[in-house]
DNA sequence: TAATATATGTCAGCAATACTGACTACATAA
DNA sequence: TTATGTAGTCAGTATTGCTGACATATATTA
């Protein structure tokens, strides 16, 4: 059975591929919903993220999106001034400005996810329990280094 | 066993942003080399999914890649300047440009591909057969609308 | 064959996203 | 008190993406 087959390098060409794909096709999915806030696709990074990360502090929000402080801060004020994330100062460092959803924000997150949910649910349900189970398992692996 | 947990809406959720995760971390692991090449994302992008269809056509590639003609053009002209891609008239319909990587295409792929390995790998080896091959299954069924 | 449709390419201009470097303000730690 | 860390800002530039308009070659259809 396990003959490492899959560790073989074609198969993880295929599965880089994949993740290629997979990325761009659900990225996509909200495009109008996004559009008809005038956000793109460095709104839509930032907003999923905070949503994750809730009270994520800029360094590891500019760690976690690889870009500089530069780039976010021109987003990240546009979401600020539309209400869509709030800041408040770190209670234990008072340097951090840690980031949140707005009420406004969330319902925005909810209507992106929501638009984006219907390829994952679809998917799911072709799927049982421990195939997704097992997905969940190795994205996250994937992640820590 | 099977409650339908992993349809809720929090994991589906939690699913969409480690997805991002996963795709930002493994595709900014071959930054040096293609940096190295004068290459950014979107070469990345291109060379990675003619590597993985070779022989597509342009218009298959736009679709794919979810840009515009025009886009892909500039990029495109650079690497076939470059000689990393090579077209060629479609044999059955004459209009058509079929897209190759060449040699030297191949070679720089191998390079880009050999760094994004070392990620993939890594996790996998940390996995067990089936969990590898439920991750590849889940990933085709979310590719697949 | 002639008209039309399709696949690709190209030019020009513009918008969004990201980068570098330099500098400031403020809070914490040594 | 001085050094370090966190965040913000300003200015300039590169890359990636868009729209619209038009051109060329090939395929299909009337």
């Amino acid at each position: 059975m396990n003959d490492f087959l899959y560790l073989r390098e074609n198969n993880i060409k295929e599965i880089i591929e994949l993740m290629l794909e997979a990325y761009t096709e659900s990225y996509s999915d909200p495009y109008e919903i996004l559009k008809k806030n005038s956000f793109g696709r460095a709104h839509h990074r930032l907003i999923c993220t905070v949503n994750a990360n809730p009270g994520i502090k800029v360094a590891d929000l500019i760690k976690k999106l690889k870009i500089t402080k530069q780039s976010l801060s021109r987003v990240l004020q546009e979401l600020i001034k539309d209400k869509i994330i709030s800041q408040s100062k770190g209670e234990i460092d008072g340097r951090q400005r840690l980031l949140h959803l707005t009420e406004k924000g969330e319902k925005i997150s909810e209507e992106i996810f929501n638009i984006q949910k219907e390829r994952i649910l679809k998917a799911f349900k072709e799927c049982d329990s421990q195939e997704v189970l097992n997905f969940k398992k190795v994205l996250k692996k994937i992640i820590n280094n």
